[in-house]
DNA sequence: ATCATATGAGACATAATTGTATCATTAGAG
DNA sequence: CTCTAATGATACAATTATGTCTCATATGAT
């Protein structure tokens, strides 16, 4: 069937629905996340009907979002090489992963936490744990200072991680300069002596 | 009428209604920026009537927060001693003065940007230009590493007050740490070496 | 004690959002 | 071409928040 050939290259017309209203929906809601389900049909292009036959309700849809953004961060960071790498060059790898998915990462520190106890809710919780573990990586590694609260540490990558997407957002900072500064900041500290 | 005194001098007849609104909706909104105004009023332990006599809209009660915030946080500010400090002493002193505020602060970092054009938008604006400032006060000084965006610091310096806030609010971090863990990530990040 | 005023409770209207259901249209597979 | 299934548009009900209004009550000043 070689036909299948001109359905496959061609933009598959019936196909956008689920995965548009995804992906509209994650960049609606990183701006507003309390944007009506109106809001985020007309921003894939598709009617609200629709919307509501693919996810019965709004929290069908935050819980595919969710579990999407889980599966693209976990992705993202399993993709790094760990072997013969130190420590700092991983954070270094894990900043660069995480900045472009900012609007993904954002959706999940916003969301997930209030949907505690859930399937969700736990994957969030073992996201945290790894980089948890990460940070406990760094402190016998030696290179994360022995009086440095583990929670602290964990709190700044997040925050790091958003500062960096915030800033190329919003154009104040190159895209390529956004990880390594993120990383530099957690290292040493922005002031001259390092 | 000599009477009238009485009136203006003594404290306000009814006391609690305004301050106590203000006070809860603050609380209120810092867990949920989209309570709804009877939440509020029940946390204030006020008839939702009175609350409307004193903000005739919920925007009306959100300008008056944002207002009441930024003079708290600008005195916070202005109460620090700047001569006879270096740069990073004014940081820390900044970071002490602002993480118990940080409910406010925190208010304002999600509510005032949405105010933009607006008085209180305006105030917020300056608030930003300050922290500018000194962190060009820093960069002149010697502190602040010459390659750093200015940008950058500025957002590093609210995620750092906004993260120590976080962190004593949950009861991760002790309250008196926070203020100088956010100050030493500033300067000189988390590695061991400093 | 008296009186003005703030309050609390609640009725009421309005608007927006959510969720359900129906129906004509249309793209795509066989 | 024909048939199936997804879609868009629309109407509808239910819920919730907002804002207005009224009235009885209680407080504080005089």
């Amino acid at each position: 069937m070689q036909p299948r050939d001109s359905q496959t290259l061609s933009p598959p017309r019936r196909r956008p629905s689920r995965a548009a209203i995804i992906d509209a929906a994650v960049g609606v809601l990183a701006g507003n996340p309390d944007a009506s389900l109106t809001t985020i049909a007309e921003a894939a292009g598709v009617g609200r009907a629709t919307l509501y036959r693919h996810f019965p309700g709004r929290s069908d849809l935050i819980d595919a979002i969710s579990r999407q953004a889980i599966e693209e961060t976990d992705a993202a960071v399993r993709a790094i090489r760990w072997e013969n790498t130190t420590s700092s060059e991983f954070l270094l790898a894990v900043f660069e992963a995480m900045v472009p998915l900012g609007d993904r990462y954002h959706f999940l520190m916003v969301m997930a936490p209030a949907a505690a106890g859930s399937e969700v809710g736990e994957a969030y919780a073992r996201q945290l744990r790894e980089v948890e573990e990460m940070m406990h990586w760094m402190r016998r590694d030696g290179t994360l200072a022995p009086d440095v609260p583990i929670d602290w540490a964990v709190l700044i990558v997040d925050s790091l991680i958003y500062a960096a997407w915030s800033a190329v957002r919003d154009g104040s900072i190159a895209p390529r300069h956004a990880a390594a500064l993120a990383c530099r900041t957690f290292l040493s500290g922005l002031s001259r002596g390092g």
